[in-house]
DNA sequence: CGAGTCTTTGAAATGGCTCAACTAAGGTGG
DNA sequence: CCACCTTAGTTGAGCCATTTCAAAGACTCG
């Protein structure tokens, strides 16, 4: 995750074996800030960026990574512009939705549709362009319509997938195009 | 300038001498509409991505504008997200009047501070997240504080731009940067 | 000089924000 | 292990900026 207090926005948000870090610049424009405990393989920038340099094929999958990274980073942004938070809101979870479904794969547990998301409502209102309070408001909305059960603050149980793709304004192709990043 | 019409939005602005179109994918996801007459380098697209890679000096060098550009995006999407509409008008009156300046410098005419912003009322709003209507009643509120003077729809002279940037609610280092790309 | 489009203006409706209080949860020290 | 304290989340009410719908100017182009 990218730039949080404050007044500050976020502008990003990093999941496990994303790649962080400004290269070939003197200092990043942004700060990342951990909201889970993290496993990090962090390297000396100037070698990395000599490394780069020195193995093109290696620079050329970066480059294709960045160019992906841009996409996803301007489809997010034509979201959070023309949309109510509400379906900002339905997005999100359905985003976070598909990504701890991946991570769940692994344990077997493929149909539970719990999702986690250990962001507060702080952090989350400020990713999402809004306010705790607001955010708080259509959660529990979602909740009292059965489309999610609040199981705690960072735990929701997706009771009707399709009622929340509803509500997110989006097509389920493009939802699924967004999480894919 | 990428994606316009309907109910989507618009991700960003190209100025002359921009590079745009997406490289070492099937196609973008983005559309691009000219809203000026221009002059445009078109190359084969296969052949540029294999001379990208026969050349890594290059490719290089378009990875670090890439970079730049990603730096840029997520600065525009925290404008866009935190900042009343007002502050996104001033902010775009301001970054225009810093790109315009440059290109009437070669013209002798530096003390000028007319503003031109080639968009339709239409496409100011779809970028800056609004509507058409809240933009226009805000370039009015700014000329009714003497801070810009309306020449005509698409030229501005700005009167006052210390008030302007007030407006903007960013500092002035701030708006150069973003001005900079 | 129209016909059509773009921009502006008005008035009403509304979604989101702000301020404020209340509740729940987690963590600490006795 | 419990009372306390602190922080996070929820809920309420009023307010305000922005949207929406509608219509009246402006500008452009044939």
């Amino acid at each position: 995750s990218a730039s949080a207090n404050g007044d500050d926005h976020i502008v990003g948000l990093l999941f496990p074996s994303d790649f962080f870090g400004r290269l070939f610049a003197e200092e990043s424009r942004f700060a990342y800030e951990a909201v889970t405990d993290v496993t990090l393989c962090a390297m000396n920038k100037s070698g990395f960026e000599r490394f780069l340099i020195d193995h093109p094929g290696v620079e050329h999958e970066m480059l294709k990574a960045k160019l992906d990274e841009l996409d996803a980073v301007r489809e997010w942004a034509a979201i959070t512009n023309g949309h109510t938070t509400m379906q900002r809101v339905a997005t999100l979870l359905f985003v976070f939705s598909l990504r701890s479904r991946n991570q769940h794969r692994e344990h077997g547990n493929l149909s539970s549709h719990v999702v986690h998301v250990p962001l507060s409502r702080r952090d989350i209102a400020d990713y999402l362009g809004t306010t705790p309070e607001t955010l708080s408001r259509n959660i529990q909305t979602l909740a009292r319509e059965k489309v999610i059960r609040i199981i705690n603050a960072k735990h929701f149980e997706l009771l009707n997938v399709n009622e929340l793709v509803m509500h997110s304004g989006e097509s389920r192709e493009d939802l699924e195009r967004i999480a894919a990043r």
